[in-house]
DNA sequence: CTAGCTGCAAAACATTTGCATTTCG
DNA sequence: CGAAATGCAAATGTTTTGCAGCTAG
């Protein structure tokens, strides 16, 4: 379209993203294309997500102290961390998302976008998965 | 108390930090710290400063596209980063807080931590300056 | 054919660390 | 005096970039 060329390597980290809905960070989406195919540079994974970003195909998270992950962009949800294991789960909430955009309509902005983390650990409780 | 000494540049450190109410990062501390003495390594700045987070007298913010800034420890309060200035409002919704705290609960996790920060840009309204 | 990609290695940042030296208590 | 702290420079970890060669369209 914009003059993207589709390459053996983006259409491997097309792949690798598609069938990863667990955050991976460049490295890991790196180690998981050269399992398909040995010949990719991180640098191309570098230049592949963040030009992926940039079309707002992929969101990219800076969790607390975890090195940038990614996921593709998706409705808006937010997300917990279980900070025993690092993995991540999503949630939704209509209702805070209604209240933030006018928390800053009520200072005087105007809402572009927001970011809402909860850190956690998951409680060693029993029968009630949920 | 715990060994740690009160060095001149701990003293100095200090001082900016609780004069700084604009979220520095560490380069900008160092800035204002070598200001009053032109001896003090970046190093020291950055050795200080994690310690002092890691006694819970300073907090780390990580913002989109900033590098990590800092503020005293206070009662809990969220952000608001002006995207065209890079600063910061601060508020509270205590509401909010109690939600998030329940949400994590309905997903099994005991909440230890979150992260809310508003992106947003002033609206050139007028008179309204609230 | 050639603009756009790629791999590689070097550069760029932000932050941390080893070490010899200085300083607080 | 001796543990702790400092400055400097080198080492890290992560991400970006220059460049010569490679490919998709």
């Amino acid at each position: 379209m914009l003059g993207l060329k589709m390459t053996e390597q983006r259409k491997i980290i097309v792949k690798v993203l598609s069938e990863s809905s667990d955050h991976p960070d460049v490295e890991l989406v790196h180690k998981r294309a050269s399992k398909i195919d040995k010949r990719i540079g991180i640098a191309t994974v570098y230049r592949t997500i963040k030009l992926f970003e940039d079309n707002n195909l992929l969101e990219k998270h800076e969790f607390k102290g975890y090195s940038s992950r990614y996921e593709t962009v998706r409705e808006n949800h937010h997300h917990l961390i279980d900070i025993r294991s690092g993995r991540v789960k999503e949630f939704r909430n209509t209702l805070v998302d209604a209240m933030q955009k006018q928390v800053a309509k009520e200072m005087g902005f105007q809402l572009v976008d927001y970011r809402l983390e909860l850190y956690a650990i998951p409680i060693k409780n029993k029968r009630s998965k949920k």
